[in-house]
DNA sequence: CAACCCAAGCTTTTT
DNA sequence: GCTTGGGTTG
């Protein structure tokens, strides 16, 4: 172990050794982030610090994983496992079911899902007789969300006179009201949202300086992942919690953050020197994944946007292939001429599946892809999308198994109270609420004494059904998790009335549970490694367990088998493929309609375009096409302004003869092709079939760049000059040499910009 | 109370 | 185009 530290560059080792004090490493993309992070936390627990006394945050449960693995294996198994490592939402709810019952939680509190939550909105709504048209619960919740992400609670909200006014001139002006009984109830449910799981630490954090003081002295070392994506809430959090020793090491990329839509503030990284003026920074700047024209191509994007940290990304890599394009005729086309080319590719390179990725900007674009690699026999996997804990069925099971742990879990009750069909219809459900309002109770306990009531026949009916769910409960203490949940899934009914069901859906619908109880089996028999201490694995640890793993990790995904990765371009973040297709890059799309009406929104697509062209290392493709069906409709697409912004010279063109064809290529209103519309074959198959052409015109000698490189050598300060995006500016400062100049640029309209001269095309006016 | 039918909304991204 | 949810009818 001792000399792990080989394995790391300069920059990194810096990092790594960097152990006291705040830190805060820029990672390009591909330049060893991960590496750094566990290494880190290596080369503490070889220093003897406590794993206990190591807090470790990451934003995915896929990237705690796997930084816990690759720790293991750097260390060995024992001490790894104990470092406190995991996403901000499953670290924190671990510590309110601690501490939570000083803010009137039960450690069994239940987390609810966005299902959960808009659902319960959607009742609130309803009670509040509001109409759902003005209030409806996607947007209601996200205005909750983002009130939570920035710690103001109900009570806040209301009185800040601001908010009020906003909401009024919206037209929403109950929302505070909403807000307020939506805290109220998921309070009453024993339950938290994802976004309580952090304002609810906020809480317990400021309100009880004695659990601050605990968790200060607990987490001696505290290090973030993919810091740039941290909200307010959790730069709160981690602010205090490093408040003492400061020994907090933040790792992040900022032109990676890609999701400001959700609360992450960008400004958490750029602006952490003010927090910390003595902080320690490093600069990963070495790419070590990709080809150099993959990686000079992305910095040739995200040089267009403003707020940056000034960062220069190199390789030692190999020149490789340049961008591919292709350009489609429809939306199904492009999913064909992008199976065609892995194809292709498979047959030229004998490669396997698993060398490729499809990424796209929204889950909608997975289903032409999905055709076209079936229609080739091309074996693949969809990431994300609807998760196995979204299905209807898993959802039923879980719900039985949330109402048996916590009673006043409400969403739980009503999903199941009636699934499977037990006669207690809407009206009986109905008259259960306003009894509860009535008496100032809980539906649960008009459900549980029920006969206190007068409900008639249909009283039975919950009677039998209250029992049933106090069974479960009682069995729940005693018996291991998979015996209580198989029974659960058997005497529930729900099992049963699955399996009448033989239609192929219901038969994948059982197949679903079933994966489902083998999951909790293996839960339930999972050993403790350490120590022989048999404790008992209840259906309530399993909860725990699961209750955050919500999207894109199936529990039991087997690894195994040879597949083409579909994935967003978000849950592609992180990851690295071979080959890479980025498939409708079209205006409106990526960057997406609504990202277009503020400078911050477009940068953040552009960053997201950034990423997905990082994820390659070898080869990437660039798709689009020219109609595309929304909604069912056919509607005709324009290709994305970031092809534009790519410089042409890491492009491969179908046809190279001069800018003017190169530009035709990707933007001509009138296609040539139109009535070619029969030639499904990909651009590069047109190409193999023509008369080779002639080397010369395969250099980008026209002329265009030679421009390019005088004004590197010519520009001085003063000067006048022109880019294509920003208009004309006026030179403040050259720094750097050949190739690594740099202009810094004053736009009229625009304001500085930090220019890197091999990459901007600048023209010098006078 | 259930079954069926129709309309609406959906397609940004996730813990 | 598909799914979900609401409304109506039997």
């Amino acid at each position: 172990m001792a000399d792990f530290l080989t394995d790391l560059n300069e920059a990194q080792r810096n990092a790594v050794l960097c152990t006291d004090g705040p830190v805060m490493v820029i990672a390009g993309a591909g330049s060893g982030k991960t590496r750094v992070l566990t290494y880190k936390v290596a080369h503490l627990l070889s220093k003897n610090i406590d794993p206990f006394n190591i807090l470790a945050l990451t934003f995915t449960n896929k990237a705690a994983r796997e930084m816990k693995e690759r720790i293991t294996g750097l260390v060995g198994t024992i001490e790894a496992r104990n470092v406190w490592m995991g996403t901000f939402h499953s670290i924190f709810a671990r510590i309110l079911r601690i501490e939570g019952h000083r803010l009137g939680y039960p450690s069994n509190f239940t987390i609810y899902d966005t299902d959960d939550s808009k659902s319960l909105i959607k009742s609130i709504i309803k009670e509040l007789e509001l109409d759902d048209k003005v209030y409806p619960a996607g947007i209601v919740l996200s205005r909750i969300s983002a009130a939570k992400t920035s710690l103001l609670s109900p009570r806040a909200y209301i009185e800040d006179f601001e908010i009020v006014q906003r909401d009024k001139s919206a037209g929403k002006p109950r929302l505070g009201e909403i807000y307020t009984k939506y805290d109220q109830r998921l309070y009453r449910a024993s339950a938290m949202d994802f976004d309580d799981l952090l304002f609810k630490t906020n809480i317990l954090l400021s309100n009880f300086p004695e659990v601050l003081y605990k968790y200060q002295q607990q987490f001696h070392y505290i290090l973030v992942d993919e810091y740039q994506d941290t909200n307010y809430s959790q730069y709160i959090i981690v602010k205090k919690l490093a408040a003492n020793n400061e020994n907090i090491c933040v790792v992040g990329d900022d032109a990676q953050s890609i999701y400001a839509f959700r609360g992450a503030n960008i400004k958490n990284i750029l602006n952490l020197k003010n927090d910390y003026p003595d902080i320690k920074i490093f600069k990963l700047e070495q790419n070590y994944r990709s080809t150099q024209n993959i990686v000079n191509a992305a910095n040739s994007i995200i040089v267009n946007n403003k707020d940056q940290i000034f960062k220069e990304i190199w390789t030692q890599n190999d020149n490789g292939e340049k961008i591919q394009l292709i350009k489609a005729n429809s939306d199904n086309e492009e999913g064909h001429l992008v199976a065609c080319s892995i194809f292709e590719q498979k047959m030229q390179h004998q490669l396997q599946n698993a060398n490729f990725a499809i990424l796209y900007r929204t889950n909608a674009q997975s289903r032409a892809m999905e055709e076209a690699l079936r229609k080739m026999n091309i074996n693949y996997k969809i990431f994300g999308g609807l998760s196995f804990y979204k299905r209807r069925e898993i959802k039923d099971l879980l719900a039985y198994f949330r109402l048996s742990i916590n009673h006043k879990d409400e969403e739980a009750l009503w999903r199941i109270i009636n699934t499977p069909n037990r006669k207690i219809g809407k009206t009986t459900q109905e008259k259960i609420v306003v009894v509860a309002d009535q008496n100032s109770i809980s539906p649960w306990d008009v459900v549980s004494n029920i006969k206190s009531f007068s409900f008639g026949a249909a009283g039975d009916k919950v009677a039998d059904f209250a029992t049933m769910i106090r069974s479960f409960a009682a069995m729940q203490k005693t018996r291991d998790a998979f015996v209580v949940a198989q029974h659960i899934a058997k005497s529930s009914g729900l099992l049963k009335d699955l399996s009448e069901d033989t239609t192929p859906e219901g038969i994948a619908r059982v197949e679903n549970i079933e994966e489902l109880l083998n999951g909790i089996k293996e839960f339930s028999e999972r050993e403790e490694e350490e120590g022989a201490e048999e404790k008992l694995k209840t259906l309530e640890e399993y909860m725990k367990d699961i209750a955050l793993l919500t999207d894109a990790e199936d529990p039991d995904k087997r690894e195994d088998g040879d597949y083409v990765s579909l994935m967003t371009i978000h849950a592609a973040k992180g990851l690295e493929f071979p080959h890479v297709y980025v498939v409708g890059v079209e205006e409106n799309l990526f960057p997406s309609s609504q990202s277009l009406s503020s400078r911050s929104d477009l940068e953040e697509e552009r960053r997201l375009f950034y990423v997905a062209v990082t994820r390659a290392m070898k080869r990437i493709t660039i798709s689009f096409a020219e109609t595309r069906y929304k909604w069912g409709n056919l509607n005709f697409c324009e290709p994305s302004r970031f092809l534009e912004e790519i410089n042409p010279s890491f492009i491969e063109f179908p046809r190279r003869k001069s800018q003017a064809v190169q530009k035709d290529f990707i933007f001509d209103t009138k296609p040539v092709s139109k009535p070619a519309l029969k030639n499904t074959l990909p651009p590069n198959f047109v190409k193999k079939n023509l008369v080779p052409f002639n080397k010369a015109a395969e250099k980008p000698s026209a002329g265009e760049f030679q421009p390019t490189e005088n004004v590197i050598d010519l520009l001085q300060v003063g000067m006048k000059v022109q880019h294509e995006r920003f208009g004309t500016g006026k030179v403040i400062n050259v720094e750097g040499k050949a190739a690594e100049k740099k202009a810094m640029v004053f736009f009229e309209g625009v304001g500085q910009k930090q220019l890197l001269l091999k990459f901007a095309k600048l023209r010098i006016l006078e």
